[in-house]
DNA sequence: TATAAATTATAGTCTAGCCTAACTTTCATT
DNA sequence: AATGAAAGTTAGGCTAGACTATAATTTATA
């Protein structure tokens, strides 16, 4: 069974920091049940204030919905681009684990790149750890050639 | 023979938007002997002022060597930069060449991924890259799966 | 060689996205 | 219910990196 990719409809997409923003708000929905200022900045690394002002404009621009002092959810134009990247990041993560990749520099890298593939690529990638999954030998031959010194 | 990759001396970096223009003028000056800020401009896609101003930026960080109405050079560091990188877009562009990605999808693609990518994670698509040259079985299983509908 | 065209530079402006400092609201504890 | 701590907001400021309009310089050609 294919997997079918198109190249026409681009994905909704924010900016870069927004995409970090949204991918947060819904890991943090998701495993606390509601998203704070607090936490978003923290996990973030940046100025309460910085995600504040962040938020009010995501807000008038439709990607969440924010009243003052009452936290933060994502609108569903949010939520479908917050699961594109926490997908995205994920396939990236099983992908690059296979090699025996430092969690480190799969993390830096990922977090980086995840912004920027399309879908066509990130389906190739998904096919292939399927593909690698499955052979073990091969696998092993390809992180063979390559030592990380520490 | 195993490729050796530390994570330990970190690659100079410029900003990604001067890693942007490093690019390019190595680039320019390789095939055409020198560069000019009307094709960097053009490439780039940037207005030519913004290409004076930036450049007059990174003489001053010393990534290129620069005197006006003069042209441009880079300087060691800026060419150590600009190799980093073009080394990263060729060894993606093999890559993701392999699984019948469009050029298009390919070139996007690499031109936001190759300002994050760490020497090993490189280094593991380039064995990557190698071992699925060396089996063209696997490579056709894995195109298979993924079908791009235009 | 003079002058028009092309190229490059300067000046001034704008937005995204961050910061700190100070203020306001909410929450938890007594 | 009062109050101090925690969380959130506002105000003001900064830098990167882009833009347009205009000026200066170089290059090409009549």
């Amino acid at each position: 069974m294919a997997v079918i990719v198109s190249t026409k409809a681009d994905a909704p997409r924010g900016t870069r920091a927004q995409e970090d923003y949204l991918e947060q708000i819904l890991s943090l929905i998701e495993q606390k049940g509601y998203a704070r200022v607090v936490d978003i900045a923290q996990n973030l690394n940046i100025a309460q204030a910085s995600v504040t002002g962040m938020i009010q404009r995501m807000d008038t621009e439709g990607l969440v919905s924010y009243e003052k002092y009452r936290g933060v959810i994502l609108t569903s134009e949010g939520e479908k681009i917050a699961r594109a990247i926490i997908n995205r990041h994920e396939s990236l993560t099983k992908f690059f684990k296979l090699f025996g990749l430092y969690d480190d520099t799969i993390y830096e890298d990922i977090e980086g790149i995840e912004h920027h593939m399309s879908p066509p690529t990130l389906a190739t990638i998904q096919a292939l750890t399927k593909e690698l999954e499955r052979q073990p030998a091969l696998l092993a031959r390809v992180k063979s050639k390559v030592f990380q010194a520490t």
